[in-house]
RNA sequence: GGCGGGGUAGCUCAGUAGGUCAGAGCGCACGACUCAUAAUCGUGAGGUCGCGGGUUCGAUCCCCGCCCCCGCUACCA
């Protein structure tokens, strides 16, 4: 049994969730956590929402609300969508609680005070009305190179090229148009070449676990070429005050974002066990050399997780080229692997809000089965390579796969039952073929698990869906409804036993997947109560400042065992209700008119 | 431009440290069966494994060149 540390991306507070957010970093890390507490280790599920940063904030502006409003307002959105979904985070809290600001500004503060936050002048833009940071993107001007007029601060979308903001021909602010200022100004810099050793190290080991899907290993090692000093505050108002004198109390200036998203898994972590009642207890995940840490995130954020966090806990911690040593928490442990997953595409484009080309969660959880999603994402998701969403795949693997054959299976094997027996009958004396497929389901444990531990759930999936097939395959070779006469019941019995014992560990297989479906069948099967825990909302204060806010979190201790687990013989089994909703073709036109922007 | 990923049956993809490696699922055709949401089970057709060279006894898998698609490129998160 191990501790293990399941830290998930913080999804930013700017609306709702689309699915290829979900795809990412939801489906992925709930599907590992409940495995893994499944096979008896101790897991922590951290997350909340990200809730500083310009776009926030100019967002709040256009609205006429206040950043901490819409933050407000976003945060119970995607709280109550992620529910839904079934994540079961341990806690999902969010950036604005005074234990976030208080844990971020400890780690600034030591690694400061450890010599690796420097301070430098630096010539940025800003907007000259409100004072803040204007980032690269936020900037649009005529490119130098080729005469586009909207050419990014960053990057002419025209001809490629990258480009310093101070190039741009007439630049302006896409916020509001003005032009902006470019001015000397202070930030403290996180010294990542000082760190570079020890990440380099740290990645050495990392790499040598083998574990590590190759594009992200690759990808790190590769951002490690070149390091470079990064700022880590901003000319900004809305944020964490920077923890020191003379700094504290300027309004304008604040920690990056990204500084302090990524202490969210920390914070999370210690907000959790306060909550508890146990304000120490986090420290069995971070402090104990020997528990372990998967970071789930889209590709986007392999930088952050492989990069800056780590650099920031190696320069928490002092061990970096300037030395130092660690703050009031310790020795905190360094990500055990980064998992990443790649892009999830909408009917062959990249998802875009302000294109219109987006799915929101939320819509699909109002019109299809939440296990449907699930599956998809499960077996069609970005795991290694970016991947497509479609509506016609949607409706395929839902009624080809989830319907005609886990939903099926469980309907077959538990109407005869319910027909025959009205209970699970106790086997007779059972024939080469009933050790057969219990030999199979036993084995699928062990194959389905692995796969899930290395983080391959497309094929843990396919592998568990194939036990599936197994198992139709012997209801169908057995047909145990020609097994009709009196002579023929004790054969009956022991079949339609071994059916139900086999469906039964499928669902246990299925389980981390799919649930909410696992409970129904679960019950079809005579079983007692939910099989799977589900997080729950619950409304909290701040455990400092009182301000009200939603969390998820939840009693996962009635996990069930990864494991083979009889079927209770005797338990009344009634004619069941179908698992899974069979969609119609015309859903396939239906979202695409809708996606079209046409109303269905 | 740089970095990375990918181009394998109609579709979605797996695969080989080079020699039964030409595969799975879906779709399609045919057959079996009828317990089940017309679900299930079996059989079959189908591909010069992006293009051109090279290394090798032998390459889809290694090397070189080319074409095409996609992502990232670090102060948006």
């Amino acid at each position: 049994m191990a501790h293990i540390l399941s830290a998930v991306a913080w999804p930013y507070a700017n609306g709702p969730r689309h699915l290829g957010h979900v795809a990412g970093f939801g489906v992925p890390s709930d599907v590992f956590s409940r495995y893994m507490r499944m096979a008896g280790h101790e897991v922590l599920m951290v997350s909340g929402t990200d809730e500083h940063g310009t776009p926030i904030l100019i967002q709040a502006d256009k609205e006429g609300t206040t950043a901490r409003e819409l933050a407000d307002r976003n945060n119970r959105i995607i709280v109550e969508e992620l529910a839904a979904l079934g994540c079961s985070y341990d806690l999902f809290t969010r950036t604005t609680t005074a234990n976030h600001y208080a844990v971020a500004q400890e780690l600034f503060r030591q690694v400061h005070a450890n010599g690796y936050m420097v301070e430098r002048t630096t010539r940025g833009a800003i907007s000259p009305s409100t004072g803040r940071t204007l980032p690269d993107r936020y900037i649009e001007g005529t490119c130098p190179y080729c005469g586009y007029a909207e050419a990014r601060g960053d990057q002419c979308d025209s001809c490629g090229n990258q480009l310093d903001p101070t190039e741009l021909i007439e630049p302006r602010s896409r916020i509001n148009g003005e032009t902006p200022q470019f001015v000397e100004t202070q930030h403290f810099f996180l010294d990542l070449p000082a760190l570079a050793d020890a990440l380099a190290a740290w990645l050495d080991e990392r790499e040598a676990s083998g574990t590590w899907r190759p594009n992200v290993i690759r990808f790190s090692r590769n951002i490690l070429q070149d390091i470079k000093p990064r700022a880590m505050t901003r000319d900004i108002d809305w944020g964490i005050p920077v923890p020191l004198e003379g700094w504290e109390d300027q309004p304008t200036k604040r920690l990056y974002v990204w500084f302090d998203a990524v202490i969210g898994y920390l914070s999370a972590s210690i907000e959790w066990a306060r909550r508890l009642g146990e304000p120490e207890r986090w420290r069995e995940w971070w402090n104990d050399p020997e528990a372990l840490s998967y970071y789930f995130m889209g590709k986007d954020n392999i930088t952050f997780h492989s990069q800056i966090w780590p650099a920031e806990l190696l320069g928490y911690a002092g061990r970096g080229e300037r030395g130092g040593e660690p703050g009031a928490y310790g020795d905190l442990t360094l990500p055990t692997e980064v998992v990443s997953s790649e892009f999830l595409t909408m009917e062959g484009k990249q998802f875009s809000s302000s294109r219109g080309v987006v799915i929101y969660l939320r819509d699909v959880l109002e019109r299809y089965q939440v296990d449907a999603l699930r599956y998809f994402i499960c077996a069609a998701g970005p795991e290694n390579s970016d991947s497509d969403f479609t509506w016609r795949e949607f409706v395929s693997r839902t009624n080809g796969e989830l319907v005609a054959g886990w939903g099926n299976l469980v309907n077959r094997t538990a109407s005869m039952i319910a027909k025959s027996f009205g209970e699970i009958p106790a086997p007779g004396e059972r024939t080469d073929v009933d050790e057969a497929l219990l030999a199979t389901v036993r084995a699928g444990f062990d194959t389905v698990g692995g796969l899930i531990a290395r983080h391959r759930q497309r094929q843990a999936v396919g592998e568990a869906m194939r036990v599936v097939g197994e198992v139709n395959k012997y209801v169908t070779d057995t047909a145990p409804f020609k097994l009709k006469g009196e002579d023929e019941r004790e054969r009956l019995a022991t079949v339609l036993h071994t059916a139900a014992q086999a469906v039964w560990c499928c669902n246990t297989l299925l389980a981390p997947f799919l649930p909410h479906s696992a409970n129904a069948v679960h019950r079809t099967l005579g079983g007692d109560g939910d099989l799977m825990p589900m997080p729950r909302v619950v409304e909290v204060e701040d455990l400092d400042d009182g301000h009200p806010y939603p969390i998820i979190t939840g009693e996962y201790s009635t996990t069930p065992p990864w494991a083979f687990t009889d079927v209770p013989v005797g338990a009344p089994v009634a004619k069941p209700t179908p698992i899974f909703t069979k969609l119609d073709d015309s859903v396939v036109e239906e979202e695409l008119a809708r996606l079209r922007g046409e109303d269905a």
